[in-house]
RNA sequence: CGGGGUAUAGCGCAGUCUGGUAGCGCGCCUGCUUUGGGAGCAGGAUGUCGGGAGUUCAAAUCUCUCUACCCCGACCA
């Protein structure tokens, strides 16, 4: 690669709208640039990033048996119709209209079209089990793009579908792609955790999540630092530890004027937020739902919303609601004399003499207590874990971290294939509905986490089995200096012989520029050529942001190639 | 969708309050000089001031309206 002969229109300065470091740095190494909100084109640079990931991707998936297809990204209504998802996905799916006024979507998924496929295509038990997957663009009109190749609306992913008989053959396929996740972040290069996840809309079993480790990642990963336990803090159980203590206190009506919020609470009546409890209040299937937590902690709405009384999709009562059905205001709610279902969270279940809203504007109660005050019937796990929390498999206290979500893989069971009808004939005769696991993964996120996680403040610092040429060889005063030019070259072409794939900058630039844009593309490894150190038969080598050394041509190869 | 912000040359910005017909730095083009960490001098090109409508003798500037983009919340690879 040349760089007189190739487009990288590296920015000395941030783009206004960019403000995460793989936006900015990807924006400014010249590797992408925007079209629209959530619509980026790749530029050479980028590009070969995306298809080295690929590469690694194709490579570990295909050592696994599972085997490469390509299924198109315009896709018929009636396909989603009968899966009924073209109404559940809503506004995300772009859809478009042929000239025949014949309904579309815009692929944000394969299911549909892959489950299509299976069942025109496979007709014997004898063909399972059935593991294909592609890398294809995909649409999904986000609520809200952002940060650039990270959540954009047109998107490389690789998406892949196993089909099966039985439990335990998907099972085997399940964690063999676990696997093949687990040795393709390796590869990259890149610090990941797999977490247990919540599959969203997608399915209702068992899933995982891939997050690449980074402090700009959208989630938390609650993690155990003495056992292998992870998940994702919107998963990850949350435990009580401890047991609900004997009353000390009496019950007592106070009046808190002004007092609405728990902070209000624990400053008025001097206590930790933890022996104060709130009251939310949430549609219920027939009535309103009360949900019941501790003070300091947040509800988790995914878990709320698998409750049995609480109405789907979860909605908190409006202000009006709950005074005409309770009589009192936000604020004042507690679960004292409550004349509607009480679901109490695990940890606001053991807290005895706690402060609760009187179900009466402008009074609490203090002294509150469980099975004297009111009845604990209830117990359930609906709030997010915290940091300190004890984990779920008993190994100790948690701790968090941020990641982004690059992978993530979903046991589905018979959620496609029954709406479907893919069912085939087993050995004995029977119908059988297939199993079915989808595993997905970001290559343009992948991308763009990659950055996150390998940058400095002068730019990329690419690993080397995704960097976008191995070997980025600088010539100073390349136009000026015969000898440089020439040995540049000579190196660059020996470089290309051994298989190397360099960089050469033979743009007629002074030094500095060359040096920061060789610093914002961190190619792994850097060589300067210039006649200072040329008439000694030298050059200067250095692997990503270390130390420059003088070393010679001979020797400058054999790093390359170890 | 709700809340906040921005829109002026390829990029970053000033000018808008107080209306007078567009400027700075970088980049780009030409020439000379310079040459190991984003050069210097001289000359030059580049703008529907996001779009539309209005007020006015006159609008980047005031009014109305539309649009795009970014940030904060619910979604996800």
């Amino acid at each position: 690669m040349l760089s007189s002969q190739t487009i990288i229109p590296t920015l000395r300065e941030t783009p206004t709208d960019a403000d995460v470091a793989s936006h900015i740095l990807l924006l400014r190494a010249g590797c992408i640039r925007q079209l629209a909100s959530g619509l980026y084109s790749w530029l050479p640079l980028g590009l070969r990033v995306l298809r080295k990931i690929e590469a690694i991707v194709r490579d570990e998936l295909n050592k696994t048996g599972a085997e490469e297809i390509l299924m198109p990204v315009v896709q018929p209504a009636e396909l989603w119709q009968e899966s009924g998802r073209w109404d559940l996905m809503g506004p995300e799916m772009m859809r478009m209209r042929d000239r025949n006024d014949r309904d579309y979507a815009l692929a944000p998924t394969h299911e549909e079209v892959v489950s299509d496929l299976i069942r025109k295509v496979i007709v014997s038990y004898k063909q399972l089990p059935c593991n294909l997957y592609q890398i294809n663009t995909k649409f999904r009109d986000e609520i809200r793009p952002r940060f650039g190749l990270l959540r954009a609306r047109e998107f490389v992913m690789k998406d892949g579908y196993s089909f099966h008989l039985d439990d335990a053959s998907f099972e085997m396929t399940y964690q063999a792609m676990f696997d093949a996740y687990s040795r393709i972040l390796d590869r990259i290069g890149l610090d990941f955790r797999a977490v247990d996840a919540d599959p969203g809309t997608k399915g209702d079993g068992e899933s995982h999540e891939f997050h690449v480790l980074a402090e700009s990642g959208e989630d938390a990963i609650a993690f155990s630092p003495s056992s292998t336990y992870a998940a994702n803090v919107e998963k990850a159980e949350a435990v009580a530890t401890g047991n609900l203590g004997k009353p000390q206190f009496a019950l007592e009506k106070n009046p808190t004027p002004d007092v609405h919020t728990i902070d209000d609470v624990a400053d008025l009546f001097q206590i930790s937020k933890e022996k104060t409890i709130k009251t939310l209040i949430v549609r219920g299937t027939d009535s309103l739902v009360a949900l019941v937590l501790r003070g300091d902690h947040q509800l988790n709405e995914k878990k709320a919303a698998r409750l049995t009384e609480v109405a789907q999709p979860l909605q908190f009562a409006s202000e009006e609601d709950i005074r005409s059905a309770l009589g009192c205001g936000l604020g004042s709610i507690g679960p004292v004399k409550l004349s509607v279902p009480i679901c109490v969270d695990r940890s606001a279940a053991i807290v005895s003499d706690f402060v609760c809203g009187a179900n009466e504007d402008g009074f609490h109660f203090t002294g509150a207590n469980w099975n004297r005050d009111m009845p604990l019937t209830r117990v359930v796990d609906i709030r997010n874990v915290v940091e300190g929390d004890a984990a779920s498999d008993s190994s100790g206290p948690l701790k968090f971290m941020r990641g982004i979500e690059v992978g993530h893989i979903f046991k589905l069971g018979t959620k496609y294939t029954s709406p479907m009808n893919i069912a085939i004939q087993d050995a004995e005769g029977n119908s059988r509905e297939l199993i079915m696991g989808c595993y997905g993964m970001g290559i343009s996120r992948l991308v763009a986490a990659a950055v996150e996680q390998c940058h400095d403040e002068q730019g990329i610092v690419w690993p080397e089995s995704i960097a976008p040429a191995m070997v980025h060889i600088i010539a100073i005063n390349y136009s000026r200096s015969e000898a440089v030019r020439s040995a540049a070259h000579e190196l660059y072409d020996q470089c290309l012989d051994a298989g190397i794939d360099a960089f050469l900058d033979d743009r007629d630039e002074r030094p500095g520029v060359k040096f920061a844009d060789a610093d914002l593309l961190g190619l792994p490894h850097r060589i300067v050529v210039g006649e200072r150190n040329l008439s000694a038969g030298r050059l200067e080598y250095g692997y990503r942001r270390g130390q420059l050394e003088l070393i010679t041509p001979t020797q400058v190869l054999e790093r390359l190639q170890h």
